[in-house]
DNA sequence: ACAAAAGTGTTCCTTCTACACCCATGC
DNA sequence: GCATGGGTGTAGAAGGAACACTTTTGT
């Protein structure tokens, strides 16, 4: 017998960087350490309906707004000190939120930067995997999408591929790969000025699941 | 609190047809269906070092004997009538093995095809689940190799994708592209006559993790 | 000799890459 | 006007698909 949690590595993109939402510990172990939000799987509950639960309970935020998978299971005996606890890891791909962390049970959730080590527990290389599978994601399928609102331009779409894989790809050649992928975005009709230059199209996710052929990481 | 187990979904290639090593349940619940081997994980005991020491005690496999990834987690509460138990999932992808189940625990563990259904509990689904990951797999990862035995021809690893994508690939662009991607097999010198026809070079497995470019399903 | 499987060469076509160039806006 | 980002065209390289053809064995 052991516990069962469920671990939420949930990624955004803010301020051109890759974010991770992370929760101050308040009790022992690893006291007033950043730590992946996350809790029980209650009796009579699904693993994802756990997940889905505490990432509403976390950040307010609806689960079908970006993506969400099952990411790996970690039980290694001791990874937390209190017992045998073992947890299933979740991985959300979100678009960056209107209003982050509202109404949440843990005051202290906070966006940081997802290459900083020093979690608690096994976290970071729990958070390593998230966001390796996430890179590895990209390349196969429309994923990227999950990090943009509803509407985007080409170039935010660009900006999503270029944080995560952290390189820099050709506007153009990009711009046309996306536009005929079959599936991969549909356009709205409108466009909209983001900075200076020419006004761009705004696009929605199209209905693809698979990239065919792939994107693949320079 | 819940009971931990580890189930595996070995497969391997017999007789031309993918096949999963399965038992017979001698107990209830699902008495005399067939189920996936597996086990509980022991108090002190990491996951993968329960699932490899079950693989073992199944099959008498040395668990480095081909490729071994854990797959998912399934969770659902009632997915066992005896109470809630979670399951970790591993997929290991196996040679033919000559001695296959031989001082196993299960004595009536037998290899059968990877598609009929009417598995115990959701095992129909765990399995479709590791089927559907190996075949992914083999796109950009050279894992086909760990179905063939330590020396093989460019034809058995022909077969190989031939039998798990259900489909038929050009022998001769085959063979270019296996020979030509770095690091994916390495020529040991010899040669060998499977059937009638010109003798056949032998190759190891190369030490790529990854396949650049990838092999996409047609 | 013949069948059968292994392996090479060649041609065509699609996709990637790099970059020249035009378009539409703010200032 | 000019700077800036959006978007199209195009030539060359690289890789995939189809298939003619040669090689090396068993019978």
């Amino acid at each position: 017998m052991a516990a069962v949690t469920v671990d939420l590595v949930l990624l955004t993109i803010r301020r051109g960087a890759l974010q991770v939402l992370l929760v101050r510990r308040g009790i022992e172990p690893f006291l007033g350490q950043w730590a992946l939000p996350g809790g029980f799987v209650h009796d009579d509950e699904d693993l994802d309906v756990a997940a889905a639960r505490e990432l509403r309970e976390e950040t307010g935020v609806d689960p079908t707004a970006g993506h969400f998978e099952q990411l790996a299971t970690y039980g290694t005996p001791g990874r937390d000190p209190r017992g045998r606890v073992v947890t299933v890891a979740y991985l959300a791909l979100l678009p960056d939120l209107p209003a982050p962390v509202a109404g949440s049970d843990a005051a202290h959730a906070e966006w940081r930067p997802a290459d900083d080590p020093g979690l608690a527990f096994d976290h970071d290389r729990i958070l390593a995997d998230g966001v390796e599978r996430a890179r590895a994601k990209l390349e196969y399928s429309p994923l990227a999408t999950a990090f943009c609102p509803p509407e985007f331009t080409v170039a935010e779409l660009r900006g999503v591929y270029e944080t995560v894989w952290r390189t820099r790809l050709d506007p153009r050649n990009f711009h046309r790969k996306v536009t005929t992928a079959e599936g991969f975005v549909e356009p709205t009709g409108h466009s909209v000025t983001r900075d200076r230059g020419r006004p761009a199209q705004l696009f929605r996710r199209g209905p693809a699941t698979l990239l065919h052929p792939p994107l693949l990481r320079p």
